[in-house]
This record gives C-alpha cells, sequence and structure tokens, in this order.
DNA sequence: TATGATTTATTCCTGATGGGAATGATCGGC
DNA sequence: GCCGATCATTCCCATCAGGAATAAATCATA
C-alpha cells in the first residue's frame, strides 16, 4: 500500500470529516479508505481519529500527524511539478559530444539557434574526435562521422559529409598530376588515422573501383591539422566537405580525381537508448534533424 | 509499490552509486531496486540516472528530486519518531469523564499523582454525572457509577461504592426511627433520580429482600446536592459513601437501619474498543486500578 | 419504542502486483 | 578474449489492494 496515497487519504478524511466524503473525493471505494487509514494507524502505532459511525474527530496523535503529511504531501506534489513544469520547457545541462572539426565549422549556427531557443537549457558542448562512452560520462547525445560500430546506441541519420582529394598547387607543381587513383603511388599522402583503411583509398568511377595503396609522412587524427598540413604543401589528402569546399572555390586547394568519387561519410546523431529521453536532447536532435540540409548532404 | 519506499531505494542508489549496494542496505534484492527506480521514473515521467552498469550517474532531474526526496523522507521520518518518542512518555491531551461529586471528593489525589508523574500529558478533566457519548467528544476515558447500560465500550471493572442510608438528627427529632424498611413509608425520602429504581429502595438483611416504597418532596441528579439537602434537614437520603462517611463519623449523619444493607453500586473504567489505545490513557486506568482501592472496597 | 437512513468495519473474492531466482546483456579489467 | 560485476528482464508465486456485500452502530424520526 503506497504510504503517500495513505496520507492523503488520512488529510482529505480529516478536512472532509468522513471517511466515505474523502472516499469520493480520491474516487475509491470507502473501504479503501478504512483501511489506508488502518495502516497508517498501525503504521504509527497510534489511533489518528476517535470515530463513530457519525462523527470523526482526530486524536491528538492525528493532528500531529497532519502537519507533517500535508508537508510531505506538498514536497512529493513540488517534486512532481518541479520536474514537470521543467519538462514543458527543457531545462537542465545537455551535454553534446561533436567531432571537433566538424563542430567549430559547422554546426556553431545550429548551436546558437538552439542556446537562443532553449533559455533554460545549459548546453555543455564536449568537442571530442573520440567516441567517448555516453551514458558514463553523463553525454544525451553525440554526433558521429563514418561508419558506426555496433553498439546499444540509438543512432538517427543526419546526412552524408561529401570528401574531397585535394592538395594545394604549391606542392602539385613539378610532380605529375595524378590522372588515376594509381597515380597517388607516387605522392606523399597525408593519413586521417581515425578511418579503418589507414593504408589505402578507394575511389569509385564508371568503370568500377580502385584500390589505391597510399602513404606518406603524416597521420594525423584531426580534419583541421590535415588541413593545415594541406595548406603546408605536405601533400595529397582527403578532406571533408567543411575543410576542403572554401579551398577549392578559392584556388587555393586544387580537387583532384575529379572523375572519380569517394564515398561519403555518414553522419549520425546517437544518444542511449532510453524509455524516457528528456526533452532537451529531444529538441536538440529535432532541431538538428531540421537543420541537417545546412551541414550534410541528404 | 510504496512510493515512500522508492524514494528511500533512490536515495540510496544515488548515495551509494549502485543499485546493488542500495539493495543489500535496504535488505531487498536487486531486481526490486530496478523495479523501483522505473516506476519514480514512470512516475516523474523522466529518466533519473545515466546508468551503464559500472557507473550510475543521476541525471539533472536526479538531482533535483534528490533534494526533494531528502525532503519527503526526513518528514516521513520525522513524523514516525515525533509520535514514537511522544508514546515513550505519554503526551497529548486526555480527556476523562468522571461522575461530579464522586470525582471532585474521591479522585482528586489520584488525578494529582497522575499528573505530577505524567508531565507532558494535559488533563481535560470533565465532570458530569451524564453518561456521554466518548468517542464524539474525544474522551478516552470514563468513571462510571452503577450498572452499565450494554453498548460497545469495554468496561473494567474498579470496585464498588458502599452506600448508606442517613438523616440528620435533627430531622429525625419527634419522628419515629424507622426500625425496617417498611417504615420509610411514613418518611420524607431524598430520592437520586439517575438511579433506575426511583420509587422504591431495595435493602437486603439476614431475612430476605425488602423493597420499601419510598417517596419524597425532592429529586436530584446530583450526589453532592442530596448530601446538601439530606443536611438542610429535608430527609432520608441514600448516599454514596463518600458523601456519608464523613457526617456519619462526626455525627452529623445518623446512619440508618445499619441491619439491613443496601447493594454497593459497581464502579467501572470504561472506554472506546480501539486497536490503539493511547499511552495517556492506558497510564492513567493503570494508576486508577493500582489506587482503586483508596475510593472503592473490591 | 421501532424503523429507517447513514456511516464505518469486516468479510470474501478476484485481479493486480511486488519480490526474488534465474537468465540475459553489457561493460570494464586482466 | 575471458571473467567478474552490474543492471534489465522474465517468470512465478505469495501477497495484497480494491470493491461488493454484509454487519454493526448511531442518530433522527415516526
Amino acid at each position: 500500500m503506497d504510504r503517500i496515497d495513505c496520507l492523503r487519504a488520512f488529510v482529505r478524511c480529516l478536512e472532509g470529516g468522513s471517511f466515505s466524503v474523502a472516499a469520493n473525493e480520491l474516487g475509491i471505494g470507502q473501504p479503501a479508505v478504512s483501511k489506508r487509514i488502518a495502516l497508517l494507524e498501525s503504521e504509527f502505532g497510534t489511533q489518528l481519529f476517535f470515530r463513530t459511525t457519525r462523527k470523526l474527530r482526530p486524536t491528538p496523535e492525528g493532528h500531529r500527524i497532519y502537519d507533517l503529511a500535508r508537508q510531505i504531501l506538498a514536497s512529493f506534489d513540488q517534486a512532481r511539478v518541479n520536474i514537470e513544469e521543467n519538462s514543458l520547457r527543457p531545462s537542465g545541462t545537455l551535454r553534446v559530444s561533436v567531432p571537433s572539426s566538424f563542430g567549430r565549422r559547422y554546426l556553431m549556427p545550429v548551436i546558437a539557434e538552439y542556446v537562443r531557443a532553449y533559455q533554460g537549457v545549459r548546453l555543455d558542448l564536449r568537442f571530442s574526435e573520440r567516441f567517448v562512452n555516453l551514458v558514463e560520462e553523463g553525454v544525451e547525445l553525440a554526433l558521429r562521422i563514418g561508419k558506426l560500430e555496433s553498439s546499444t546506441l540509438v543512432a538517427r541519420r543526419l546526412g552524408t559529409v561529401q570528401r574531397y582529394l585535394v592538395a594545394t598547387p604549391d606542392y602539385l607543381r613539378g610532380r605529375a598530376l595524378p590522372r588515376t587513383p594509381e597515380d597517388l603511388d607516387a605522392h606523399q599522402c597525408i593519413i586521417y588515422s581515425r578511418l579503418s583503411s589507414a593504408s589505402e583509398w578507394i575511389f569509385d568511377s564508371e568503370h568500377g573501383r580502385h584500390v589505391a595503396s597510399i602513404d606518406g609522412p603524416l597521420l594525423v587524427d584531426d580534419a583541421d591539422a590535415m588541413q593545415e598540413a594541406v595548406m603546408q604543401h605536405l601533400g595529397i589528402a582527403i578532406l571533408p566537405e567543411w575543410c576542403a569546399v572554401a579551398g577549392i572555390r578559392s584556388g587555393e586547394l586544387q580537387n583532384l580525381l575529379p572523375d572519380f568519387s569517394i564515398a561519403a561519410l555518414p553522419l549520425h546523431a546517437v544518444y542511449p537508448e532510453t524509455h524516457w529521453m528528456s526533452l532537451r536532447a529531444r529538441s536538440f536532435l529535432d532541431l538538428l534533424i531540421k537543420r541537417s540540409g545546412q551541414f550534410a548532404t541528404s
């Protein structure tokens, strides 16, 4: 028997002056009220009401319990209200994990929009290339680029990220411009170490798949650093679109092997499977989905 | 499921950092804890813990609930403690109904002893000849003299009260001193109206029972008033021992028909049948029983 | 005094549920 | 990759809460 409900019944009895009335107000039968009061009396080891069939009068103990019961019920209801009203408008701290480079360059407009839209939420952005353990660190939502390892997390696909094979004109000067993937064998390749295939790049064309064995002096695990290395004329790299597009457009970077396509990387939002997703996380995810056209191609 | 227990489990989980630990501390199984937390989460419509199998971390909502849960549990435990510690030492207001005259004359020493012994109790003495409705007026204990009407009350016999047939020498002067009950026919009798037999007095002797038809100018429902009437030489009356003894001893009253006995009246303590008799009432009753020799003959 | 109306206590029954054992799944460490 | 620890789930059973019916008590009224 729920003692919260017992206390509620007790309070109604005392205020209403009758078990039957209280039963009606509570939407239960009169025997149930009898039993709840009896349970409280046994719980506290004292009688709470002097009662005949006609009158109900609280004992001194009943009076003392009454005040405390009111207090308890108030606290409990306040807890419920506290949660509920903070659930109508998202609140609390929302911890989100995003890939560093991608996040900084592409996501900030969405972040800004979210922060402005949901004033009650403190957004705790965690930039990281690692795939952190979400639940353990209290991360409710993470963006992940690339193929997902199998896990218990729920994934929501947001789109894909194009990649481009690029180098600077400076680097290319005096070298043979690659015409096919196989030509890359003769080049310095800058390798992104977090992708599984660190020693080969895969290209597709109308003639089929090409696997290029590549090598080079530099492995990095950060897209920004990779771009920086390219800009330093260190070699050829596959850059994600947010690192490559501006440079290609301005001529600082040259898009190589334009007739060969590089598999785009999937972009996912992932989150722990839970019965109760917080509204702040839900609304953030909704915004990501709504704005995904701005930072990914479907 | 008792939500008080759920909150308790929640608090232990948050403090202990583990469902299993909390389960041990609470003396229940781990599945029970799982279910209690799940119930709270459904109750509040939000997740309370980020949880993996290794770590437990409260959500922002969990933190908010925690404070309120502590408060609720504190209130509840305080209610229990409040009652229990006030039950070790009797407390509250004890309302007792006692027959006016008897109470004033015979009971005050016991009353005084009780008040001195149980400082925490406020004693609400209600002097009345009426047989009040105990529960309705919140009377926990009543003393009653005379045959009990059948009722749902519990009766504890404390002893009996002797009665004496008396008159003043002044009244008797110039009249025939009664030698047998039948002689009362020629006398002014003062009648106590609360006893059933208002028109006859019953006497017993070694020769058997005598029923005397009596009459007189005065009916009263108060023993003190009856005594006062006798002292005013208005007639013969049957007085209870607490009204008669002192007068007989001092010679102000004359004890009539000493060879005939008048049925003594039973003295009872009565109280409502209840599962939880308060300690203040219990201790008062115990004291009455212990001291009953002082104001009644067994 | 008897009857009726109202209210609480009790009984009995049924459906719901809380609790635990066993099992499954996941995670972290070695 | 295996093992230990932990939480979730399933299943079963004993228990219990709730309601209908009934009993008991009280008060009002005829």
